[in-house]
This record gives C-alpha cells, sequence and structure tokens, in this order.
RNA sequence: GUCCCCAUCGUCUAUCGGUCAGGACUCCAGCCUUUCAAGCUGGUGAGGCGGGUUCGAUUCCCGCUGGGGACGCCA
C-alpha cells in the first residue's frame, strides 16, 4: 500500500480556530496512524484578507497542539504561474472559456431565472461565444459537461455528490487574472500529490465542482472525507466573535495542550465508550469509519474536566512550566521551582480545573498581602476563635521544623490542650486568617507552603483582628 | 428559492434488526471530611413526527418537521 498524503489547508485570514484545529488534528492523526506525510499548504490565495500575522497564529497553534508537518508550509499564492499556465491549458484545449458577462449583468439574470422557476445557475450565455485573449475585462469558466455525474464515495457521508447540471460553469480565474479556490486547490492537492483530502464539511457542497476540475485536468481525485461542522453551544454556526474559537485564546485561559486535543477528538469521533485518549492513542485509534455525520456543539465544561484530568496527570516539572507564567502573573514576580511550589501545584491541581483558576488559588502562598474575604472573617474570626489562635501560635513558633507533620502534631496538641477541641474550631479560623478564605487545601500542607514567617505574621494579625472588632 | 447533508439523555457519543438503549460531561443526592476540592456510590435524563418493510425497529425505506451547509470574480 502506498503510503497516504494528506494536508491541512487553512486561510489565513484569522486565527486557528477550533474547527480548523480539528481538521488539522483528524488528518494528523489519519496520517500518523497509516504511515505518510501531512502536509501543510496555506490557502492564500485571496491578497486581500491573508496576513503574515495569521499565518503565523495558525502554525503556533499547530506546534502548540504538537501537530507536526511532514512538509510545508507551502504557500498557494506561491504557485501562481502554475495556476495560470493551468488555466492556459484548460482554455486551450476547450475544457474552459472566456466569460465577458459582467457581475451586474450575472446578478440581474440569476435574479430574473430564481423568479422564474429556475436555479439560478450561470446561463451559458457565453460558453459557445470561443472568446479569445482579446475579449477585454472577462472571467474564465469551466465547460462542465451538464450530463455528467459528479459523485464520490465519501470516507464519512458514504456516497456523495449530484449531477453536473445542479453546479453550473464555476469560474475558475478572476478578471484580474488571478485564480480562483477551487481551481488552485485541485492544482495544489495534484501537484503535490495529495491522496486523501480531509475537511470540513463545509466544503461538501464544493466538491461536485472541484471533483469537475480534475476531471478536465484528466486527474482522478482525491479521497475524500468532510468533517461535520463543530457548531457553538448556542447550537448556530460558531461565530468568531461572540463564542470561544481560537487556540490561542484557549491557551491564554489556560487550557492544557493535551485536554484540547483529547476534547477535539471526540468532538465528532468516537471509540466506543473511551473518553480520555491521550495523543498517542488517539493516533493508534483514529478511523474515519467513526467520524460521526452530524454537528457536534462545541461543549466548554467537558474540556475543563479534561483540563483538569490532564492538570492531575501532569509531571511535576511541566506542570510547573505550564503554570509558570499564571503564577508569575499573580505574584507579579518571577517564580522558580522548588519543593514548596511542587507542593502547592500538587495541591491545587485537584482544585482547579484551568490554570488560571489554580494560579489565583494559589495567591495566599505566593504574596506576602492578602485580603480577608469578608464573609469568611465574619464567620470563622470571631472571640470564640481567639483562644485557640492564641494558643497555636506559640506552638507554631516552638516547631523545629515546618513540615506537614510537625504542623499536624501541634495541631492535635494544641486541640487536646484546650479540651479535645474539634479540629475544625481551630483549623477553620487558621485557613480563614492565613489564606484569608474559608477555602483551601487541607490545614497543614496550606501552612507548610505558606511558610513560616508569613503563616505566623497572618495568624497575629488575625488575632488583632478580631480583638478590635470585639464581639461585631 | 435551488441543491446537498444531518437527526439517540441539556451536551459529546455507543449501538452496525432482538440491549432493562450503554458510557462520559453537566446537574442533584449520599458517603468521605478540618474547609474547598478530589474520590467513591446512587439518581434525574434520549431514539422529533407519521407511514411502511419485518416475527421484531433507534437501527432499513419513504414523507414531514426541525437543524446545518452550499449556491461569490471568499476560502
Amino acid at each position: 500500500m502506498t503510503p497516504i498524503r494528506t494536508r491541512f489547508a487553512p486561510s489565513p485570514t484569522g486565527f486557528l480556530h477550533i474547527g480548523g484545529a480539528r481538521t488539522a488534528l483528524f488528518n494528523w492523526a489519519l496520517t500518523r496512524r497509516l504511515g505518510g506525510q501531512f502536509v501543510l499548504r496555506i490557502e492564500d490565495t485571496d491578497l486581500e484578507r491573508s496576513t503574515h500575522e495569521s499565518e503565523r497564529a495558525v502554525i503556533e497553534g499547530l506546534r502548540w497542539l504538537g501537530l507536526e508537518w511532514d512538509e510545508g508550509p507551502h504557500r498557494q499564492s506561491e504557485h501562481a504561474a502554475r495556476h495560470g499556465a493551468v488555466v492556459e491549458s484548460l482554455l486551450a484545449s476547450g475544457a474552459a472559456y472566456r466569460c465577458v458577462c459582467t457581475k451586474e449583468e450575472l446578478d440581474a439574470r440569476r435574479e430574473a431565472d430564481i423568479a422564474a422557476g429556475g436555479k439560478g445557475l450561470y446561463d451559458g450565455r457565453c460558453r459557445e461565444r470561443l472568446y479569445g485573449p482579446d475579449c477585454g475585462t472577462h472571467v474564465v469558466r469551466l465547460r462542465v459537461d451538464p450530463n455528467a455525474s459528479l459523485r464520490w464515495d465519501d470516507l464519512v457521508f458514504g456516497p456523495s455528490g449530484q449531477d453536473a447540471s445542479e453546479i453550473g460553469d464555476g469560474i475558475i480565474r478572476r478578471s484580474d487574472g488571478t485564480p480562483l479556490f477551487h481551481l488552485a486547490v485541485v492544482v495544489d492537492d495534484l501537484d503535490m500529490k495529495i491522496s486523501h483530502v480531509v475537511r470540513g464539511a463545509d466544503h461538501h457542497s464544493n466538491t461536485p465542482f472541484q471533483i469537475a476540475i480534475h476531471r478536465a485536468l484528466g486527474a482522478e481525485p482525491p479521497t475524500y472525507a468532510h468533517v461535520p461542522l463543530i457548531v457553538a453551544p448556542s447550537g448556530r454556526k460558531l461565530s468568531k466573535r461572540r463564542d470561544p474559537v481560537s487556540i490561542q485564546q484557549f491557551r491564554a485561559d489556560g487550557y492544557l495542550p493535551e485536554a484540547m486535543i483529547n476534547w477535539l477528538a471526540r468532538l465528532g469521533w468516537s471509540h466506543g465508550d473511551q473518553e480520555i485518549f491521550s495523543i498517542d492513542e488517539i493516533v493508534e485509534h483514529f478511523d474515519l469509519a467513526h467520524v460521526g455525520r452530524s454537528g457536534a456543539q462545541a461543549d466548554p465544561a467537558k474540556l475543563d474536566w479534561l483540563n483538569q484530568h490532564y492538570l492531575k496527570q501532569r509531571p511535576s516539572e511541566t506542570l510547573f512550566e505550564a503554570a509558570r507564567p499564571f503564577l508569575e502573573a499573580v505574584a507579579e514576580r518571577p517564580i522558580e521551582r522548588d519543593a514548596r511550589i511542587d507542593r502547592l501545584l500538587d495541591l491545587l491541581r485537584e482544585r482547579a480545573s484551568r490554570l488560571p483558576e489554580l494560579a489565583e488559588r494559589a495567591r495566599f502562598a505566593l504574596v506576602e498581602e492578602i485580603s480577608l474575604d469578608p464573609t469568611a472573617a465574619k464567620k470563622h474570626l470571631r472571640p470564640v476563635a481567639l483562644e485557640p489562635l492564641e494558643a497555636l501560635i506559640p506552638a507554631l513558633e516552638g516547631l523545629p521544623e515546618w513540615t506537614e507533620a510537625a504542623l499536624e502534631a501541634a495541631f492535635e496538641d494544641t486541640c487536646r490542650a484546650l479540651g479535645d477541641l474539634k479540629l475544625g474550631k481551630l483549623a477553620q479560623p487558621v485557613r480563614v486568617a492565613v489564606t484569608g478564605s474559608a477555602a483551601s487545601p487541607g490545614i497543614y500542607e496550606t501552612l507548610y507552603v505558606t511558610g513560616r514567617a508569613w503563616a505566623l505574621a497572618r495568624l497575629r494579625r488575625a488575632v488583632e483582628w478580631i480583638r478590635e472588632r470585639g464581639d461585631a
């Protein structure tokens, strides 16, 4: 079996969005499993809207996700001469013809046709006129045999396509001489020997025309697989404005690439009941036959769950690397990895689903000045907590070493000394005093990662705070 | 308007004629517990409608409805 060749062909007119990322993932996974080459091709035919910035964003996004390509990035614009030559040859062979109808005329005739019950396709007015190169402003249309059957067996949708009479003679070259997307795609796929075209289902209806171009070129179309679109939580089409779609935005929001990959993989594809997939497992099992045919809504809650799952999975070292920028944003200073930070991350990784949330929960151990949550303070920093706190402080001051085990022993001793005080009666006031919040990791762990100096200072401050407030 | 496609819990999905229609996320409850989580256990919750085919349809066929996509000198 000859190795397959696939491609991901984004247009650099925005950022890499989740639909594109998933298409890239499917192409990549298919290629890796079957063995072959995965080509990256930037479809910048539309010079007006293409920018280097978004091209870079697409590339960075793919790299971040770990979807490495074997060839490219090619730029479609670099093949302009080749596209032009192909159009000329099509013209020479009579497979294409020049059309001098203006946009206005076309619009008017289309409307009239629809009003008369027609399909609104190009009426073929210039089809037999055989205009030469000197006919003035013109476009080039493909002469599509109306009796042709433009069908293919889609690897996802099965038998697909329609009769040529439904599509009409499409344009393949603009009046300014530049090629259209359909022509460029076909020529590039041919030149790059792409064997499998895996792309969004929004191209499903475009495929017949592209097959017609292939045939005009005397070439066999590649194998096609169209993957259903990802739709917004609203159920509608993804909107770049309203919906969170940009990969870099997800990255900035603290999602891990492996979580994104897993989430995207399961949007439309399944492997029995399995939900958790490492990237290697996706490569091992990915199969177009198990890609569904209906659109899928991107569910942020599922992503959060997956993200926490991978947060819990990560080795300390890479967890720190991923969390670092977020921790530094909270601390407003550089953070180096050490045993205390590792412990902090271990405690927080099961309490947060995203990195910004994790960093925020780490605040008490990262910055010296904390603020008390009013509700928590009012509930737990009351006069009744005074005695326990004042008993605990010297016990902590006298600890030979600041370890979780030592802290636990100190708490137990203190409770015992206070007549078997319930641990909660001591732990909650301490928690609020030290973290400012009523919610934090276990109290010994919390104190350990806070450090002795900060912890004691906050405990003393809490005592003063209670005294000043009295019984209020 | 024309053409194409899709249709299982709120969401992502399993099922390739016979299942109490399974799993996951979410939500709810209980357990655990120094708080919050995590974890464990349990629960709510689905085959759009109408016809066929069949001994038997979620599954196959047709229609309807609903949704999406494409009809561009965008990609």
